[in-house]
DNA sequence: CTTGACCTTATAGTAGCTACAGGGTTTGCA
DNA sequence: TGCAAACCCTGTAGCTACTATAAGGTCAAG
């Protein structure tokens, strides 16, 4: 098949099929005589599997390392598998918690004006300049 | 002041706040004979307020757009000030509950593989490869 | 024989920095 | 006076994972 077919059976778009082949992640397919590339099923999977890994958020030097694995002794032992996908589960972790506390900043921020104002009166930018100014502010202060 | 102290005073970085500056978020100070920046107190503030919005996850764009309403009459309505703060905390928002969905479906994986294994028993590489041959994955099917 | 849908490569853009390279300046010390 | 360390300058390239062009070649239908 060709790389637009390939693109919609995998919902991949085909610019992206072809950054993943510059950055090594899916090897280069045939090619046609004039040049278009020619891709056959077991393409189409280790496509599907690249896909699949990132919607799970996999940076794609992951993916390249889990998909490696594939080409060891199938008795090695795969305890670096387990820990790359404990790494990423503690990466979404930690940006779950550092967004959750973004969160609340943000709405104490945001309790400043509740009614609509003017500028002046505005108690999300007084904060704002207030805190510029080396005061304490309502979003990280008064925790 | 130099950048080096400006950078020293705020915790950002000189060549952060040269880039602050060429994306137009500071303005272009003074200049030595020689051709050192001369920062004063505004400059400081006018930092200090950008670092504190970016504390709070903002993009440039949107602390550009906050930092211009000083630049409006007092008296102009602030809710657009308010629609930004709104627009940030449900991008935070949206963006905890897709990487929750994440962290549950990463969890799910990991739990295929709970003792260590061979490549070949790997639970994780099992699933993640039926995935790929279009079977239904622990992470993402069984919900 | 032309139109439209496909494909090719190469390059530049996105966000928000960070990290050089390759220079100039200033300060202090011997 | 000479020199080294610690500053500063500009300009450019790198990072992630794409996305979006430009400028062209190929192929099938009508």
């Amino acid at each position: 098949m060709q790389i637009g077919e390939l693109a919609k059976r995998t919902g991949c778009e085909s610019e992206t099929i072809r950054y993943y082949e510059r950055e090594g992640l899916l090897p280069a397919p045939a090619r046609s005589s004039s040049g278009y590339r020619r891709y056959e099923q077991p393409h189409l999977e280790q496509l599907a599997f690249i896909l699949h890994c990132r919607s799970l958020g996999m940076p794609l030097a992951d993916i390249r390392l889990l998909a490696g694995f594939h080409q060891q002794p199938a008795a090695e032992p795969c305890d670096r598998v387990n820990a790359l996908i404990d790494q990423q589960i503690s990466r979404v972790h930690s940006q779950i918690e550092a967004l959750q506390k973004l969160e609340i900043q943000l709405q104490q921020l945001r309790a400043r004006c509740d009614s609509p104002h003017t500028l002046a009166d505005c108690g999300i930018l007084k904060t704002l300049d207030g805190a510029a100014a080396g005061e304490a502010c309502a979003c990280h202060d008064e925790s």
